[in-house]
DNA sequence: CCAGGAGTTCGACGCGTGTCGAACCGTTGG
DNA sequence: CCAACGGTTCGACACGCGTCGAACTCCTGG
């Protein structure tokens, strides 16, 4: 079953929400590996950033609940991809601009 | 005199310290004020923020620090505008997905 | 079936931050 | 010259956030 973590929809990200979701190193470089990534999404323990898997954890979330990533759950795996269409379309240009 | 409050050098802006800036209501805020504004720069009490002096002046000071607006001093007022080219040369595109 | 691995949740802790009133500083109009 | 005005600074306070270890859940390989 690809069942998918809530999150919020394309109409309800707030500017604010998704700037201090990305205003903070770790999450800038989760959002900057999962752009970087081929496959296009990661699962979570693959990125290594050096702190606790409880912080990682917490981390993941405000990305989520920010509506920046996208959570796939796959066995024990849990599957993070950028909600590239859908910051494009609210926010054109934003992400473009933080990845560059 | 057109004396210049002390800001971070165009190459030694941060994204991270600037998300971090503009992910508050209240500071993004200020920043489309200021973009909106035809002369390009306002005194701080010009804009009604329904906060207190004291708030006010410390959320232009962490926009001035994180390098997203300059400020200019004349007199007993502080004229504020942003940092356009500035932010343009060092993310481009970023301002302008933020206000649109 | 069960050990172990992937993630989450739960306190707890320390630090940062948004907020305020009050005191302060610099300039200027009268 | 001085009162008044625009802003800043200084505690103080409450709340939020990043961080951790430990306990927990859920799944899967052997």
């Amino acid at each position: 079953m690809p069942a998918l973590l809530d999150q919020p929809e394309t109409r309800d990200l707030e500017l604010t929400t998704v700037l201090q979701a990305l205003g903070d190193p770790m999450r800038l470089r989760i959002v900057r590996e999962l752009a970087a990534c081929e496959a296009g999404e990661r699962t979570c323990g693959s990125i290594d950033l050096g702190i606790s898997k409880a912080t990682r954890s917490h981390h993941y979330r405000v990305l989520r609940e920010a509506g920046v990533t996208n959570t796939r759950v796959e066995g024990t795996h849990r599957y993070v991809s950028l909600r590239r269409d859908d910051l494009d379309e609210r926010f054109p240009g934003l992400l473009e601009a933080i990845l560059s």
